[in-house]
DNA sequence: AAAGTTCCCGAAACCGGTTTCGGCAAGAGG
DNA sequence: CCTCTTGCCGAAACCGGTTTCGGGAACTTT
């Protein structure tokens, strides 16, 4: 019974509801449709009386082009791709919607749009985008969390596909980026202690596989070279981001013979862990010992005392990272679109004079420990 | 100098780079575009063999058509849009990750693509919407956060264009949602503190322009029933989703001449707020008065003590949100499309038998306020 | 063996835009 | 007055797919 064309899938035929074509506006006009793309598209073989009838007419009819049929000319789909990683431990992301809200909201100050796609592993994260990639959905991507060596910087180089890194990397050659400067908001903290009496300073850096925690630890040493204080490797721990690892670091740092009255965190997260400590040692944060930390979570707000962090601007993020993609894919050098934002320094309680040296902090844990 | 056809934007010239087309896989086999766009698709006039030579040699050579170019006849670009609202309250939505990667993942699957767009106002995301429709940037929408009465629903009903609401609506016809059973868990909220022994219990609900606003007062009032409890017009708040909002309402209640032991919030931010009211009066929660909310953000398991509260699954929400909806695009009547799932207990310890009477409560209210 | 089906697939139109090419007309130059 | 530009726009090809139409070959049926 089956007439030859038949389709075994279920789509549906497409509703008929007819669009305003650039055909309608150009026969309404008695033009062909060349003129009309050509005026549209700031063609300068148009005259400006025809450029201007043919935009009023356009608008006038609420002609829309539809991108995918430019797209199959220009090969342009005028989107944004963003492939985020969205693993189970640290998924709640709270700048995340400020951050998209950026991203997006300059894509549509452009008229382009953002496509968005989300894997679990860096693995998934590869095939995501090299799909969207190959099916061509979007013109360039953002890249967040750049890795030192990161393999997705590595395909689109070599794909020659225009890409921003949220952070930077290893070989920067044919990259552009923009970032928050850690280093220096590292370096402001270290400094800030060192000056509130701090001698022994510690930091808890970040995933070691990201350039920004290399980068914040370079920024702890600035600090501390400059206080004219020497750098002592046992107060570096391992690395550490989620909430559990950052209270793990902070006991080991507490049992030090010589313990640290100051820590900096390469990440808020790990940094409220500090607090579970100082709650099960019964020591009061800020005094006993101070900590500041960098990211700006809202969390941090919430902790008592409020935790002391410099806090980055995820929507002006999201916002600078879609302009200068933009500008990457309308033929810009990538050299030229690399920038660079300060972190800004939210002052609250977690951080002040130190109450005790070392040694009578030490004394201080020890004697809490017999009772 | 110009040249008749030069271009004034700064658009650069597409690059050259090749990709594999339907033609280059017709010609590799001696067939034409038409025999290997139909096997592809599924149509039942190629015989089984040269469907599978077909599907080899694509495979083989990487071929992967261009959804633009496909949708330039068909008029699907196998694409979910979303629109967010993004305001500067509540802008950290720390689900929002999750939703994504469930949206995003559901998408995947069938080898779709999710476009995103945000906005501050809601004209704005009613503009941005009718952008994406005109341009048909997506095939259909998801509608989060769904009014009572919903201008996207109307728009989107009207010109016949497939969506999907995380929410129910008021006039429900051609509308297709996902929704929590929010009255549900209000319900159940009620039912176990009035087991708890508790007999005056309040409700706080959330914005009164939603739709889950009433159905959760709805769940709260028929809970009170259930239980036996009459049900008193002055426990029912005006709407509170902030924190700032939530600790009003709750210092509201507990000056009320007979104060409520219980109170249920519609959100959990909400809730928080009462943490403060209670550190202010000296007030224990889970004791003195009990509390329990409904979302489940990660914040709550910090409060102290920890909130309970029904959470909601995001992430399978936005899974099923997006396979509803693709059922919806490919011709599923909307009828069938309505899906609701519960919200789970997360037992903590803001709830608990009430340590007072609502008379003895307000005395002792007095008698602090004295001190 | 002739006629009618059925199974497959090629040819060509089509979708809605962009871009190349060429030509007409008006203005400039000699 | 004739030629040479220059400005402006139409005709048609083109992008990469999908879909319609029709027809040849093989297979039944009578």
């Amino acid at each position: 019974m089956q007439t030859g064309s038949t389709k075994t899938s279920n789509e549906q035929p497409r509703r008929a509801r007819t669009r305003v074509t650039i055909a309608d506006v150009a026969n309404h006009l008695g033009v062909t449709k060349s003129t009309v793309s050509r005026a549209l598209n700031g063609y300068t073989d148009i005259s400006d009386s025809t450029r201007l009838r043919i935009s009023r007419a356009a608008e006038r009819l609420g002609y829309r082009p539809l991108s995918h049929a430019q797209a199959i000319r220009t090969g342009r789909v005028r989107s944004l791709g963003l492939v985020l990683q969205v693993d189970n431990e640290d998924s709640a992301r709270p700048f995340l919607a400020d951050f998209i809200a950026g991203v997006t909201q300059a894509a549509s100050a452009e008229n382009w749009t953002v496509t968005i796609a989300t894997a679990e592993t860096e693995r998934g994260v590869q095939e995501t985008l090299s799909r969207l990639v190959d099916e061509h959905k979007a013109d360039g991507f953002i890249l967040p969390r750049t890795r030192s060596r990161d393999k997705r910087v590595e395909a689109l180089r070599a794909q020659d596909i225009p890409f921003i890194m949220f952070g930077r990397t290893e070989d920067p050659s044919g990259c552009s980026w923009y970032d928050i400067k850690g280093e220096d908001a590292m370096r402001a903290a270290t400094a800030r202690l060192a000056s509130q009496g701090h001698r022994r300073i510690a930091h808890v850096p970040g995933g070691s596989e990201y350039t920004y925690s290399k980068l914040r630890i370079d920024g702890y040493r600035d600090g501390l070279a400059a206080a004219g204080l020497s750098i002592d490797p046992a107060l570096i721990t391992s690395p550490a981001i989620t909430h559990d690892a950052g209270e793990a670091a902070t006991r080991s740092l507490l049992m030090l013979a010589e313990p640290p009255t100051a820590i900096t965190f390469a990440v808020d997260r790990a940094a409220l862990g500090a607090y579970r400590v100082a709650q099960d040692l019964r020591l009061r944060i800020g005094s006993d010992f101070s900590v500041i930390a960098y990211d700006g979570i809202p969390e941090g707000a919430y902790a008592n005392p409020g935790l002391t962090t410099f806090a980055v601007n995820s929507r002006q993020a999201g916002d600078r990272l879609a302009s200068l993609l933009i500008k990457r894919i309308r033929g810009a050098a990538p050299e030229e679109l690399r920038e660079l934002a300060p972190a800004t320094l939210v002052e609250r309680g977690s951080d002040g004079p130190p109450r005790l040296t070392p040694a009578e902090l030490a004394q201080c844990l020890k004697d809490k420990q017999k009772t």
